[in-house]
This record gives C-alpha cells, sequence and structure tokens, in this order.
DNA sequence: AGTCTTCTGTACCGATCGGTACAGTAGCGC
DNA sequence: GCGCTACTGTACCGATCGGTACAGAAGACT
C-alpha cells in the first residue's frame, strides 16, 4: 500500500479514509462478522460498486481500521523512547500517549480489540508484530526500573501485562467528552501502578 | 429456565451442557457471529434438528454460556462478602476467585468477554445487572478501604476499573497448563495494586 | 409386544452473506 | 466539444446464514 497510489482522483484517498472511519463506528456497535456490507453501504451512503471502488474488500476494510491504530501506538512507542527520563517518567509518558489515542479513536480502538482475530493469513502474523513491539515496549520500560533498582523486583512480563491490562481494558469505558479525561486517567493509573493503593507512611 | 425441566430424558441435562461446553470452545475460536450452525453441528457431531433440540436457538447457547461463567463469578463475589477480612484481604481473596475462573473456563470467559454486546433485549439488560454486581463490589472493598483509611484516598471508581481490567485482561494469556497458575498472578497482581511497583523504602 | 415420548437426520425455507460484472454517468484535461 | 478515466448504481452470483418441518429411529414403560 502507498506505491500503489498512481492516478487515483483528488480526493480519493481523503473518500477512503471517511469510509474507514464511519466504518469503524459500524464495526464498533454490530461487530465484523455482525456487520454485512449492505450495512456499511448504508452507513456511507454509497452503493456497493462504489464501496468497492474503495476499500477492495471487507477484510482490507478491517486492516485499514486496525493499522491506523497501530500507527499511532507505535509513532507514541518511538517518542516515549526518543525521551530520556526516568523508567517512571516514561511509564506515565506511554500511558498518556496510549489513553489519549484510545480517546481519539475510540470506534477504531474497539474494532481493533475486539476483531484483531479476524484477520488472516499474513495480515494477522504482521498485527502481532506490531502489537509485540507495543507491549514489548511496556515490559522493557519495566525490566530497566527493576535493573536500576526503581522498581521492586517483580516479574517483568507480569508487570507489564498489569499494566496492559488496565490500560487496554479503558477502551470500554473510557470516552471523548466523557467523565474522565485520558489525561485524568493515566495520571490516576500512573500512581497507582507505581505506588499502589495502600498509604506510603 | 429451570422450571420447564419438565420430563426431559435422564442425560438430556448432561448432554445440553457438553454441547454448551464444547461449543464454547468454537466460539472462541471463531467468534458468535462468525460461527456457523453448521459448524456447531460438526463441532458436537449432531444433526441440526438434534442440536435445536437441546439448544433452541443460537442465542440460547450464548446465553447459556454466559450464565455459567457469571453464576461462578456471583459465586465468588458471595464467598468474598461472606469473609470478615480486610479490605485488602478481601481483594486478594476477590482475585484469587476470579483468576480461578478464568482458568477453569477459559472459552467460556472469552465468549463472555468477547461477544455480550451480541446479546439483545432482556437478555443484554439481565447480563448488565449481573455484571454491576460483581463491578460494584469491587468498588465497594475499595471505597470501604478508603473510608477505613487503609487505602488512599483514590477515587474508587477509577481505582476498581484499573483493577479489573488487570484481571480482565487476563484471559487473553493465562491458560491452564501455561506459565503461570491462577494463584501466582493473583498474588503478583495483588501486591502490584496494594503497594505498586516502586520499593516500599 | 405395543405404545408413547424422546431423540435425531434430511430436506428445505426465505434471507442475507461477501463479492463481481458491467453499463452508465460525471468531471477533468485538452 | 471531445475523449478519457474515475467513479457509481443495478443486477446478479453461488454460498451460507439461522431456523423449521417432519418422518422415522430409539428407548422407556406397561
Amino acid at each position: 500500500m502507498g506505491e500503489n497510489t498512481a492516478r487515483r482522483g483528488a480526493n480519493w484517498e481523503a473518500r477512503r479514509q471517511a469510509i474507514i472511519d464511519t466504518s469503524a463506528k459500524v464495526f464498533a456497535q454490530g461487530g465484523y462478522h455482525g456487520t454485512g456490507i449492505a450495512e456499511l453501504c448504508e452507513a456511507n451512503d454509497l452503493g456497493k460498486g462504489a464501496l468497492y471502488h474503495y476499500i477492495g474488500s471487507k477484510e482490507e476494510l478491517l486492516v485499514a481500521i486496525t493499522d491506523l491504530v497501530m500507527d499511532e501506538v507505535l509513532a507514541g512507542v518511538d517518542r516515549v523512547a526518543a525521551s530520556d527520563g526516568t523508567p517512571a517518567e516514561r511509564l506515565r509518558m506511554l500511558g498518556n500517549e496510549y489513553l489519549d489515542i484510545l480517546v481519539r479513536y475510540p470506534d477504531h480502538v474497539w474494532v481493533l480489540l475486539h476483531e484483531f482475530p479476524a484477520l488472516t493469513g499474513e495480515r494477522a502474523t504482521e498485527f502481532h508484530k506490531r502489537r509485540h513491539v507495543f507491549e514489548s515496549a511496556v515490559e522493557t520500560i519495566i525490566r530497566d526500573g527493576v535493573k536500576a533498582g526503581a522498581f521492586r523486583k517483580t516479574q517483568p512480563r507480569l508487570a507489564a501485562l498489569a499494566w496492559l491490562g488496565m490500560h487496554n481494558h479503558a477502551y470500554l469505558w473510557l470516552h471523548p467528552g466523557g467523565k474522565w479525561s485520558a489525561g485524568d486517567v493515566a495520571e490516576n493509573f500512573a500512581d497507582l501502578f507505581l505506588d499502589g493503593i495502600t498509604p506510603s507512611a
């Protein structure tokens, strides 16, 4: 993808992106398998011919949705890696980046976390590879912290899974314009993860 | 359900339960909407007629799977409520109960957490009601701890969501016979949630 | 043995599935 | 205005969807 942008109409790409976004919302409500092409056509106000002119296939649409999110996530990982904070600071920063994505793309993230098992073949392996980069980034920060004595001697993998669970799960209840902002939640979660719920005194 | 057990064959109930369990595994692999009746028939080695004799409908099958898990979860909540430990102890206990269920019914739990949006009508409201009981139980323990001064003055709801996220997410990687036992993970998570990852000194 | 209920396979239903073929329309370069 | 390509709606494809009808097989009870 990218090299075959070829001679497409001026706003082909923009139109395609709009379709991806709209479809993400529909998928988020009805599920990937639970949503038919007809439903997507109606939501995008397009005939089947027009729709397929932009998306290629239903699965490609799913790929586009998940790729969009993973692009953002990995960009966040890079920014954090490029920073030079302590492990605790980097963990805070990554939480902020991730929850921000979650609020900016609630539908896309829902689809990603819910329907990634529907990806097949090399699409699936590619996705797992990218997800592994993200999860490893968390684990590495924790491992660094343990090595530096800034963190307790926990099992880094298990601590990373706890961190990921806390943050991933937020896609179910953290919405733009809701009770909490991404920043609020990220701060609370970082405090909790770093210092626990027991008073320090 | 229950009052119309009526005159069913001796092992009708057992047969039905076996079908539910087998189908849970199939759903866990292919998703609810992604799995057809024909697939369920093959997995259960039954014709459509026979299958429908036991399950009524596809959605009833989904309900049976989710009910099984929720029955266990709420039984765990009751046991914890009946105990008289400190908030910290009760949180530990609940984590143990929950992760134990997660390991004993990995397929059922996967289906529950992944496909509950497919429930419709009063089935959906009933499910949400029962899930709320579970989530409130977590929140109440935390609220009690804060009130008693055993926990920091966090927002109980947010802390509960963190706790739930950590534990719920484990359905993706915690499997029977895997690297960690439910008890191991529960203990690590409780330590982490109570005291954080920063050394206490 | 006869009867009656429970159980099960087969055939079938209309609807919808994801996807394609293709003829036409619209808009841009000239 | 001409021509060419990008775009779009309609009709259609075979396959599968969830579910039903129903006849017969299999047991249990008498």
